[in-house]
RNA sequence: GCCGCUAUCGUCUAGGGGUUAGGACGGAUGGUUCUCAGCCAUCAAACCGGGGUUCGAAUCCCCGUAGCGGUACCA
């Protein structure tokens, strides 16, 4: 723990019920990504728990970056979670609210005008760096002579507007991190409103904060630093605070912040969804991350992470993102599904693969996601464990062809000989059901001392191409005669 | 460079002055089964380092170290 910072106790967060307001303010430049769902949920969660209000507020003050196209994304994602909120605001509509207090600062002197072209600011930046300053704008802005304003102005300069930073210290609260205060002599005269006139994030976040009424900020620790800022100008403004919780950040597994930027749409959470994981599995893994109830549970309906989430329970320390967890929880919620429940959701892959038609009547197609059982870590996988269902264009895999059926002459012509007995005993079975399948197959091997492992895996890969999948017997009820007596003289072809 | 934050198995974490430092994911081994998955059993695996304080420190304090975040007319 850093100086001057006061533990949270570790008694439940008190809040007034009923008052809570959070909000989340993604910008839209973007997918929302594993770590802005987790700063999403955990908003919701604290709103819900405590009966408040969860706010969506798109912060899209950068209209270089923001498109339409990733604030839709956003919305998908979060309604595909489950993430509802209750209010939504688009601050690009808000200007003339953010300009009235940027009017009150410039008036009460917090502000000024600064007329720097980039140019300038870059090498301010350059020599404070060499002077070892902690701030790399020398505030110039605040001591300039009206003569020089005229002079820029002439010149056609636009200026942009800085808040002045106060000198006392800045005392910052943090529900999870502690308190600390903040020398001002490391704050910087950050600019609030752009040289063309929008007003930007430092400013507009705590404004709204203030405006919206939001009671508690939960954020990204990455704006920890922005904190002290926003403080300065809501006191400026003469605005209600509201309390800060900043959690720790989701890392990839090289420990670095995830980031649209860096990791591509590894992390879209909308991606997870066309993948085939389940909103239950991706909510609960991203709850864990961060954020722990005991040394017991793992599992957790929404119901219960409403029930049971707490700040006081959220760690300060960055959790990596770990698909292995997430594929464990995406299989574990499939399976609580029930047959049919699994096979509507599966259907969709299958059609996006061209798998489905008129012909493929819904109980056969229960019963394939009935015998594949519990081997799906995400609906995806249907795919390539079922689709020798559907078509019969598959490829014998090579390993499994050489562990089974073999390399040498003898060993084909063996695997020959057990494949066209096979598909005799199968011709004469009068009801192709799993049972009789099952023991007329046994019979057969068992009668003519075939390991049951060699007879079945031979057959497996005649009939799927694979060496491994559901029960041999299921596949061969499936598939129905017919086609299980073509695809067994396709691969005595095959072996010849 | 400057400012800030953090530090328990590979990962997510529990615990927190006296514990065999617990669980889960992942990994390994064995069992079950026609294969795979699953299931069952077992195993390996951690308190960043150094100083204090104390009878006793992973836990409290200090100092390091490392990692990360910020350092934009992005959010």
């Amino acid at each position: 723990m850093g100086k001057n910072t006061e533990r949270t106790e570790m008694t439940e967060i008190k809040t007034e019920d009923d008052n809570v307001r959070v909000r989340m303010a993604p910008s839209p430049t973007g997918f929302l990504h594993i770590g802005g769902a987790r700063t999403a949920l955990f908003n919701w969660l604290f709103a819900k728990h405590h009966n408040g209000e969860f706010i969506l507020r798109i912060d899209d003050t950068d209209t270089a970056r923001s498109t339409d196209e990733s604030m839709q994304e956003i919305f998908d994602a979060l309604k595909w979670l489950g993430i509802n909120w209750d209010k939504q605001y688009v601050q690009s509509e808000r200007r003339n609210i953010y300009d009235k207090y940027v009017l009150q600062l410039l008036d009460s002197g917090n502000a000024y005008h600064c007329y720097c072209t980039q140019k300038e600011l870059e090498e301010i930046r350059i020599e404070s760096r060499k002077a070892k300053s902690p701030r790399s704008y020398d505030r110039r802005g605040r001591y300039l002579s009206s003569e020089a304003i005229e002079r820029y102005k002439a010149e056609g300069r636009k200026p942009n507007v800085r808040i002045k930073m106060p000198d006392t210290p800045i005392r910052v609260d943090d529900l999870i991190l502690g308190s600390r205060n903040i020398d001002p002599a490391t704050l910087e005269d950050e600019v609030i409103v752009r040289s063309n006139g929008m007003p930007n994030y430092n400013l507009t976040s705590i404004v709204d904060d203030a405006e919206m009424q939001i009671t508690h900020v939960i954020r990204g620790t990455e704006h920890l630093n922005n904190t002290p800022k926003q403080i300065a100008i809501a006191n400026a403004l003469d605005l209600k605070l509201p309390q800060f919780a900043h959690i720790p950040l989701v890392l990839d597994d090289t420990g670095r912040k995830l980031s649209k930027r860096h990791h591509g749409d590894l992390v879209a959470v909308n991606r997870y969804r066309e993948q085939g994981y389940l909103p239950e599995a991706m909510l609960n893994f991203v709850a864990r991350l961060g954020w722990s109830y005991d040394d017991k549970q793992e599992i957790f309906s929404v119901d219960e992470l409403i029930e049971k989430f707490d700040l006081a329970r959220v760690g300060k320390s960055g959790s990596v993102f770990d698909i292995k967890k997430l594929e464990w929880l995406n299989s574990h919620y499939i399976n609580q599904l029930d047959v049919a429940a699994r096979t509507d959701a599966v259907i969709p892959f299958w059609q996006q693969e061209g798998l489905l038609d008129a012909t493929k009547e819904r109980d056969w197609l229960e019963r394939i996601v009935d015998a594949v059982g519990e081997r799906l870590t995400t609906f995806q996988d249907i795919i390539p464990q079922t689709r020798y269902f559907f078509t019969d264009a598959y490829e014998y895999d090579s390993k499994a062809v050489k562990k089974w059926w073999g390399g040498s002459d003898e060993k084909k012509q063996k695997t020959r000989e057990i494949l066209t007995n096979l598909g005799q005993i199968l011709k004469k079975i009068p009801t192709f059901d799993v049972e009789t399948i099952e023991s007329a197959i046994w019979k057969y091997t068992d009668e003519n001392d075939i390991k049951r492992v060699a007879a079945m895996q031979t057959l497996r890969i005649a009939l799927t191409g694979m060496s491994f999948g559901p029960s041999l017997f299921d596949i061969v009820a499936l598939l129905g005669k017919d086609e299980v007596l073509k695809r067994i003289q396709r691969a005595i072809t095959h072996l010849k």
